[in-house]
DNA sequence: ACCTGAACACCGTTCAAGT
DNA sequence: ACCTGAACACCGTTCAAGT
C-alpha cells in the first residue's frame, strides 16, 4: 500500500525506454490486492464510475478477468477498496501536541476532501463497508483532537458526526454538481427561466457561485463556532 | 425474491370496469413521464438502485421497453426526475411569517432528510441536474428564511450551502450505512479487532451509535448556533 | 405523435477445468 | 495456490419500421 504510483506498468517504462524490446513486457508483476485496487483508482480516474467494469481492469493488468476473483470477491469489493485507498492517512506525530487543535482539524478535513476531489467517484462510494484503515485513522485523530480541545465526552460523537457529514457533503456536492460545464449552463439557463419563482436564490446567485473552497472554509467555520467549548 | 405484481398492466380494462367510478391520479392506460417516474421510484423502493433497469420499468408499465424512450432522454433522465419527485415541496404560506425562524429552518431540513431516508437510494443520486422544482423550492424557502433571520448578505449563501451540505452529508451516511445488519456486523466485528489501534473512537462507540435522528438535530444544532447572527 | 422488436455491443459472475 | 475460457443471464441504446 505503499507506493502509490509505482510501476506496475510495462509498457512505458521511462528509464528503459531506449533498449526495450519485447522480453520485459513479458515481466508483469503477479496479480495481487494491491495491484488491482491500485489500477482500480487509475481507471476510475480516467473513465468514471461507469468506466470500471472487470474486463478493462483485467485487460489493463494483463489478466483474465476471473483471475481477479481470486483476490477480490467481487466488484463492490472492489470499489470499497479504491475508496479507502484514496484516504490514505499516516497520523502525523505531531497532532498530539499542537496548540492550535482547531487549525489540525481544518487541516486534516481539507486534506481529506482534497483528495476526495482528486478522486471525484471516491465520494459517491463511501459506504460503512468501505471503512478501512485510513478512514477510521482519520475518525481517531479526530476524536483525540476534539476531547484534547474540550469537547465534552457527551458532545463528542455528535460533533465527530457532524464533521464527517459536512465533509462529505460538501465533497459530494462539488464532486457531483462540478463535472461538466453542460451542466453549469443547464442549470443556469433552467434558473434564469424560471427566476420568477425563486427570487431569492436567483438574487444572491446561489447556484452561479464558484468559489467551492471557499464555500468549504466558511461552512467549517460556521460549525467549528458552534461546537467549540466555550 | 417477492416477486410482488402491482396490477398495472393489461391493454383494455380501464373502461370496462363498469362499477368503478373513483378517478385518481394514478391513470393506468397511457405512457407518460409522470407514470414512468412514479413507477420509476415504486421500483427503486422495491429493488434499490441496482434494481431500477430499463427492461423491467417497462414491465410494471406494460408497455415495450424502447416505448419509455419517446418519453425521457435516457436512464440517467429517469434518475433525476425520480430523485426530484421525492422532494416535493409546496412552500407552505406560514413560513413567511413565522416569528421562529430557527424552527422553520429546522423543521424544513428535517423533513427534507426525511423523505430522502423514505427513498433510501435518492441521497447517492443528487446531481446538479436533479435540481428540478422542488428542490429549488426548497433552497428559495430556506433563503428567504435566513435572510428574513437577520443572516447578511454576504454569509447568506455560505450559510445555505453549508446547511445543504450537512443535510445530505447526514442523509447519505445515514443511507448508506444502515441499510444492512450485515453491515453494522462487519463493522463491529472489524473495530473490535483493531481496536488497539483506534482507542478514542473505540472507547466512545462512535460506530455503534445508533441514534441518527438526534445526531442530526444535534448536529444541526451545531451548525446553526454557528451562522446566526448575534 | 406514439409505440415496437430485433440487433448490437456490452455487463458480472458461476462453473469446471487447467497449472 | 493461482489462473483460465466458455457460458449464462442479463444490460442500455440504435435503428428501421409500424400505427
Amino acid at each position: 500500500m505503499v507506493a502509490k504510483r509505482s510501476g506496475a506498468r510495462s509498457k512505458g517504462d521511462q528509464q528503459s525506454v531506449s533498449l526495450q524490446p519485447v522480453q520485459q513486457a513479458s515481466s508483469e508483476p503477479p496479480l495481487s490486492r494491491e495491484r488491482i485496487v491500485a489500477t482500480a483508482v487509475e481507471l476510475l480516474d480516467a473513465q468514471g464510475i461507469d468506466g470500471l467494469t472487470m474486463r478493462r481492469l483485467a485487460d489493463r493488468l494483463g489478466s483474465g478477468v476471473m483471475s481477479l476473483y481470486w483476490h477480490v470477491d467481487n466488484k463492490e469489493d472492489v470499489f470499497d477498496l479504491a475508496v479507502d485507498s484514496v484516504l490514505e492517512h499516516r497520523g502525523s506525530p505531531e497532532t498530539g501536541e499542537s496548540p492550535d487543535w482547531r487549525g489540525d482539524v481544518v487541516h486534516m478535513l481539507e486534506d481529506w476532501r482534497a483528495r476526495m476531489l482528486r478522486h471525484p467517484w471516491s465520494a459517491s462510494l463511501l459506504r460503512r463497508r468501505a471503512l478501512g484503515r485510513n478512514i477510521l485513522g482519520r475518525l481517531e485523530m479526530l476524536s483525540k483532537t476534539l476531547s484534547r480541545a474540550g469537547v465534552a465526552d457527551a458532545d463528542l460523537n455528535a460533533a465527530i458526526w457532524s464533521l464527517w457529514n459536512y465533509v462529505m457533503g460538501a465533497t459530494l456536492t462539488r464532486a457531483s454538481f462540478d463535472l461538466s460545464e453542460e451542466d453549469r449552463a443547464a442549470a443556469q439557463q433552467r434558473l434564469t427561466h424560471l427566476s420568477e419563482h425563486y427570487p431569492t436564490i436567483e438574487r444572491s446567485r446561489l447556484l452561479l457561485d464558484n468559489d467551492w473552497d471557499g464555500a468549504f472554509r466558511r461552512g467549517l467555520d460556521f460549525l467549528l463556532d458552534g461546537l467549540s467549548p466555550r
